[in-house]
DNA sequence: TTCAATACCTGAATT
DNA sequence: TAATTCAGGTATTGA
């Protein structure tokens, strides 16, 4: 599959999005699928050397109503800062988009949680139990993290609707040129703040387009949400 | 049923526990099956001049998994401080061990509850519907509470084992020596902090050998519970 | 008022 | 066997 990415910057012929390898193509992807976005003062978010911290392959917990990540104890500790009142961590997505959540230590169940924003970021990726998130740092800068996700390999194709049921399926047609919604967004802003609730730059995998949220990813093929909702939310957090 | 308590202190020969008259042996026993423990800087619990505040015979919900026991409004109202954020009490069992209930008001039900530590509570005195919890305090002692209980006559024989379903009924042998599991023991700490999960200190009728929790109370006769576990639970809240 | 979000708590599993 | 971890709850708060 081959997407033409209509960034700004140049696409290189490389630039194929792996469909096999399930196991180990987020940093590829990370890196293909960049984007020049700059923000918080850093390099450009594709070129950035990054260092894999972990990953968590999700439980109904982590993508339900509790609104929570259990971040593993041992991970944790290690690479995060100590968790104090209000510590907020940021994560940039394969796009660059920030993604801002509160980190926290609940001293009654000896867990390391990410709370406030989690929840955002699960319904904009469309994140189910199973899947995994994936979390690296920059190689060069302390403090500065990376977000990724994979859906699971045998997840069910239905697409939750939401009330507007009528939604087509949306068949992922070779070459669809992607809009710039996302990135340097011509109609849509992306957010200096949070993170729109529209979905994380998910790399040539899920996009939107004439107000639908299609989705692309390696296992799913192509599909599309009739959810037209587009949330913005205000970085209040 | 004589009893040869093994404890510390000397064993007076009043100390012959009644299995007659279920009914009101509370206190008696109190008196009777006394250890020395001093804690809180109070007088030993067994020389305690007491008052009766109230019963409550414990509905299928104070035992079952909402972790909580309604307290009956006229009487929290009359005999417990308001529940403020994070108001804790104290009430001691009979042999003097420490239980902190977390004491609060629901205002969507409008009803006292005792929530956090009253759990282990249930468990450790192996409450069920229909059982009694009896509620006292220090003459003397404004706020220094006393929690005991009895089991309700008729309840089923059927012990529940959990897993471990070969746990053998242990009948109770007369003059079987109670060795100092709860008290100042020699092998388990009585905690100075929250209960221990092996149970409140049953006056003489429940206690710990040989890795069970044997209970021989007067209308159960005896009988023994695979539960080896010892839960330690620091109290943080 | 309803609902979502958060901050707790607990039991079971695991080490 | 004791201690730790964490998935899954509930209560309360806030929008």
């Amino acid at each position: 599959m081959y997407m033409d990415l209509s960034l700004g910057t140049t696409v290189e012929d490389t630039q194929e999005v792996q469909e096999e390898e399930q196991e180990d193509d987020l940093y590829q992807q990370q890196v293909l699928i960049g984007q020049d976005l700059q923000h918080g003062g850093g390099e450009p978010s594709h070129v950035m050397a990054r260092e894999h911290m972990f990953d968590k392959v999700l439980t109904p917990s982590d993508v339900g109503k509790l609104n929570r990540l259990v971040v593993p104890k041992q991970h944790a500790e290690r690479f995060f800062p100590a968790a104090g009142a209000g510590t907020q961590l940021c994560f940039e997505d394969r796009g660059g988009v920030p993604w801002r959540f509160r980190y926290s230590y609940w001293g009654s169940s000896q867990s390391y949680v990410m709370t406030k924003g989690w929840s955002r970021f699960v319904r904009a990726a469309r994140l189910a139990a199973g899947d995994t998130v994936s979390f690296s740092r920059a190689a060069a800068a302390a403090g500065r993290y990376f977000i990724d996700y994979r859906h699971c390999q045998h997840r069910s194709r239905d697409i939750s609707f939401g009330d507007a049921a009528a939604a087509p399926a949306w068949p992922m047609a070779v070459g669809v040129q992607r809009t710039a919604a996302w990135g340097k967004g011509a109609t849509m802003a992306v957010p200096a703040g949070d993170g729109v609730e529209a979905g994380p730059t998910g790399g040539a995998r899920s996009f939107r387009l004439f107000g639908f949220n299609v989705e692309c990813s390696g296992d799913d093929a192509a599909a599309a949400s009739a959810s037209a909702e587009v949330e913005y939310v205000d970085g209040d957090s």
